[in-house]
DNA sequence: TGATAATATCAGTCCATATTTATATGAATA
DNA sequence: TATTCATATAAATATGGACTGATATTATCA
C-alpha cells in the first residue's frame, strides 16, 4: 500500500492538526459530547483565547462545528467517525510490544528493495 | 466513546511523532518496501541529517526499524498495519465534504450537554 | 441603554522543534 | 592502513506556531 502525492497532501494537514497536543486533547474531551467553550477551558486548564484559537483551527480543518445558542457557543465533533479512527489507532498502539522487533513476522523485504534507485 | 488520561496520553505522542509532515512523508514513501537512507533522501529532498534526525526520532517511536545491510542501513515500517490506519484516515478525509455542516445528520447534542459543568 | 458574560480576533512574544553545519562512527575497498 | 562512502550525532541556528495580553464582537440582563 503506497500513498501517492495527493493521498499525502491530504493527510498532512489533518495529521498536523490533530498531532498537536491540545488539539487532540479537545477532540477527545469532546468526544460524543457538544460543550460550550467555557467548558472547554476549564476540562483542559488551558487560557480562554488558547482554546478560542485552537477551536477555530479545528473548526477550519472541519474536525470541529460551532452553534451558538444564546450566550455560549456550543462545540462538538464534525464526524464522530474520527473517534472509530482514534481508537483504532490507541488499539494499534497498545498492541505494539517494544520487545518484538519485527512485528507479527513481518518479512524485512516485503517490496521494492533498492538501494541505489529511488 | 471517550478517551480516558490514559488513551490520550498515548496517542498524542504518536500523534505529534507522524504530525510532523516530513515524518509522515517518509512513512507513507516507505509503504511496503523497505529502503536505505539514502533513497530516503532522494525521495524526500531532505538533507541527510535532517532525514537521519528524523529517522531516530520514528525509530525510537516505534514506527520504523532498521537494520545494517553492509554499509546501507534499511529502514521500513515497524509494523505494516499502520498502513491500513492512514488509508482509513484518508478514506475518511476523502468522504467528508465541507458543504455539509452535519455529517451523517448525526445530532448535535449526542451526548454529556452542558452549559457549566465539566 | 449600559453593564456583564461569553467568545473571537489581533499583535507580539516565547518556545519547541526542525534544520543546518561540523564532526564522529561504521562499513567497504584499494 | 588510508581512503571513501553511508549514516549518525552534537551543537548552533532558524522557523513555525503555541501562547499571552489587549481588545473587539456578540448575547443577555437589569
Amino acid at each position: 500500500m503506497k500513498f501517492n502525492e495527493q493521498d499525502q497532501s491530504r493527510l498532512i494537514p489533518a495529521l498536523k492538526v490533530i498531532g498537536e497536543p491540545n488539539r487532540l486533547r479537545i477532540l477527545c474531551g469532546l468526544g460524543m459530547a457538544c460543550l460550550p467553550v467555557v467548558d472547554i477551558i476549564h476540562a483542559t486548564g488551558l487560557g480562554q483565547t488558547n482554546v478560542s484559537f485552537h477551536l477555530r483551527v479545528l473548526r477550519e480543518a472541519g474536525f470541529v462545528r460551532a452553534e451558538r445558542r444564546g450566550a455560549f457557543i456550543f462545540y462538538c465533533l464534525a464526524d464522530r467517525d474520527l473517534l472509530q479512527i482514534l481508537q483504532n489507532l490507541k488499539l494499534w498502539l497498545e498492541t505494539r510490544v517494544e520487545t518484538h522487533p519485527n512485528r507479527k513476522n513481518q518479512p524485512l523485504m516485503g517490496g521494492h528493495n533498492s538501494a541505489t534507485t529511488t
